[in-house]
DNA sequence: CGTACTCTTGACCATATTCAAGAGACGTGG
DNA sequence: CCACGTCTCTTGAATATGGTCAAGAGTACG
């Protein structure tokens, strides 16, 4: 793990956003968009391989993701690890720590990225003053955790096989929203250490089963990335009938 | 499954509520119990075993849970199921329809339940006019968020032993948080197929390993529930920290 | 040109599943 | 009050799925 600090640097404005003008979220009113620019605080430059949030640490700060992927994870003292969900272009992160005392997961870039910096202790203002920028903030929460409850039926019901196409398939999805790659295009910077991680295998049995997926012309895998090759085939082998659909809003 | 009608009534005033009274909880400002009287429908009275929010359709309630137990859950196809959390008085339920356009999960009750109801389309009134209340169901929505981590980890990463201690000590922390029972009493009217289809093991494994549990002294399980007998060992055997605390605020 | 990282594969082993059968408790209707 | 069906728990045996160990190959990078 790298454990360098972080870049810190200050230079997009919010009217430039990338993600505002990508539309693939909601515009903004002008006060809104006076809000946040006055919660923003600065931009967190990220390479790939370090440590966003940490698990156990207090964090003052709240992020959007700009650009790149990350994910979330939890550890258990032996070193198990266990990673809850990716982080893409849009997403929130940190609420938890403004609800515990601490972060109860941490989080890693698996790229290079580009996060968007708040200040945790000004959240309230924005409730009291945006309450639509503060139903988007539940919004994502709420997102968030059907796609939790989503992850907690794969890994609990779902065979080795299934599971993995289940994960290609959602995270070709989810990319796909944002687009992030094209169709067919490599899909992240992601080892089958990390498939194995997220679908709570072994790593020599993640393997096996990303090569059956391969046989069956499902997916190909690339040196640590992967291409779709039939997404439909995929959703099959799940048994899942995709992302579901919502005009999303952001922070 | 019973799919006989709730019944619907109305007659505890937000006043006399007993969650209000009960200290668990924050209280509430003159104006915002006077909107959430306003906003507040009425009371479903559910009996153990029904459904109270089923996967796939579109409800125009929201709920928080007065009193009783139930769970949350998906379903495959062919009939596995995924329980994801249980919720318990004082949870909020259906945040995710206001997001989605349909459920993607089913509540049911495990003990008898009274809910409080409310209407779905006024949730954005409540945004405008009471901060502090919107402030609230997010807190809550992280707080699920948290659970949901936790459970992750325990599927993905706890073997069956780790994971049945996990459940057992979280079940009776979370209750306890709530006095639903004394220390040490009966649990809830929950079977062994329950922990089964929450740990993501079939009912034969899980059987096994609840055994081994009461071998070692650390539960009891009794007819369709159990009793606590050393919550310390539990989490010693689940490598688990229990229950984040927090003030906890609610609806 | 060595070192680190990722992927790959085979052999063996552990954990958990499935199948099957039975015991005990409870409620209902004759 | 008894007979019967249902529900939950229990246990053993055979099986399958996935884990662990071990070793090697390919590639990237300094």
């Amino acid at each position: 793990m790298d454990t360098s600090p972080p870049k810190k640097t200050r230079n997009i404005p919010c009217e430039e956003c990338p993600l505002l003008c990508s539309g693939h979220f909601r515009s903004f009113e002008p006060p809104e968009l006076e809000f946040i620019s006055g919660f923003k605080r600065g931009e967190l430059v990220s390479d790939a391989g370090s440590t966003i949030l940490l698990e156990g640490t207090h964090s003052v700060h709240l992020y959007t993701v700009i650009s790149g992927w990350g994910f979330r994870y939890k550890m258990l003292e032996d070193g198990r690890r266990q990673i809850l969900n990716y982080v893409l272009p849009g997403d929130f992160l940190g609420l938890q720590g403004s609800v515990l005392s601490e972060m109860h997961h941490s989080v890693d870039a698996l790229s290079d990225m580009i996060l968007c910096v708040f200040e945790r202790n000004r959240l309230f203002d924005l409730f009291e003053t945006h309450p639509h920028l503060a139903y988007d903030i539940t919004w994502l929460a709420a997102r968030e955790e059907q796609m939790l409850d989503e992850h907690l039926l794969s890994i609990g019901r779902r065979s080795a096989m299934e599971r993995a196409a289940y994960l290609l398939s959602f995270l070709y999805e989810r990319g796909a929203a944002v687009e992030l790659f094209n169709r067919k295009a490599r899909i992240a910077p992601l080892t089958q250490q990390h498939v194995a991680d997220t679908l709570g295998l072994s790593l020599v049995h993640t393997n096996k089963t990303l090569k059956k997926l391969g046989d069956r012309g499902a997916i190909s895998w690339l040196d640590s990335g992967f291409e779709i090759r039939d997404n439909e085939k995929l959703r099959e082998i799940a048994n899942w009938t995709g992302l579901p659909e919502f005009a999303r809003p952001f922070i």
